[in-house]
DNA sequence: TTGATACTGAGACTTAGTCTCATATTCAAG
DNA sequence: CTTGAATATGAGACTAAGTCTCAGTATCAA
């Protein structure tokens, strides 16, 4: 199988890009970065390896582009990604306390959404489904200790 | 019924708020903007009245809360609102060409949704459910006109 | 009428992201 | 290997959207 290190390298020889050395630290980070990361989090860890800005979000493009990554979550201006390989497609629960993702697959959403498209006659590209709200712990948590009055 | 000026003056009441005249202004605007907008398309409309940005922004906070507006898409960083009242619960196709947008109702998805999130023990807040892709038309004029090859 | 409370606009500030440009790398052809 | 045209890079200026501060102003309950 087709690793993602080969799939990127194929999608920039077929653009006519290069395999560069920042473009391989940013791979390698994206890929190995906690499940979810903001693109600030990986400017952050990329600094060390002196990869600049400009660089970690013209390769974060490319990423998205070959389908080596995905935004999974808008919120409050920021976006979320994550890494593609591996797992079949999801949605997600974000908790507005603790910022926790809950990941969760459900086919018959999909197929509805798909109906629904076709319906529109809507080419469907992507789509985000992020449920928020407040995650079990969090809502244990306000109950114990509700915010005081003003 | 209660009319949403109404229903505002109630939510400012009971939070010890005051009903002043830029709120008003806000409120009069965002709810009789076309059906979605952007916060900086309020910011723009409400200078000729010499209301803040702040202010803008201050009150759009308030409009949330009080459930009068409600955040329906985030894409790219633009967050994009619509006023509340009128219509029942709807998720939007967003066309990545031009910008329309699409509202549609499927409360088989709502009803699967809920059963995710009571699985989950997760109390739901709100939630963004957007599909991007093509319209109808977009999609007829890069059939006619496609992007010429690199 | 009044004064405590809350609100306002101006503009400084922040954050995330984009752009420019002079310099450096890559890689296909020789 | 070389080489050089094409592409990529980092630094840092720039932008857009939003937030914050603060001195002055408006509101409204008593």
């Amino acid at each position: 199988m087709e690793t993602p290190r080969q799939a990127f390298e194929a999608f920039l020889r077929q653009k006519h890009l290069k395999l560069t050395q920042p473009r391989l630290s940013v791979l390698d980070t994206a890929l190995a970065a906690r499940r979810h990361f903001e693109p600030e989090e990986l400017v952050a860890d990329l600094r060390a390896k002196a990869v600049s800005r400009a660089t970690v979000y013209r390769t974060l493009a490319l990423l998205l582009e070959s389908g080596l990554l995905k935004e999974v979550i808008e919120t409050n201006g920021h976006r979320i990604y994550e890494p593609m390989h591996g797992l079949p497609h999801h949605d997600h629960l974000v908790c507005l306390e603790c910022g926790k993702i809950i990941e969760f697959v459900n086919p018959r959403i999909e197929a509805l959404q798909e109906a629904v498209c076709r319906r529109f006659d809507f080419r469907i590209v992507s789509h985000l489904h992020q449920i928020m709200g407040y995650c079990r712990k969090c809502q244990r948590k306000n109950a114990v200790a509700p915010r005081r009055p003003a």
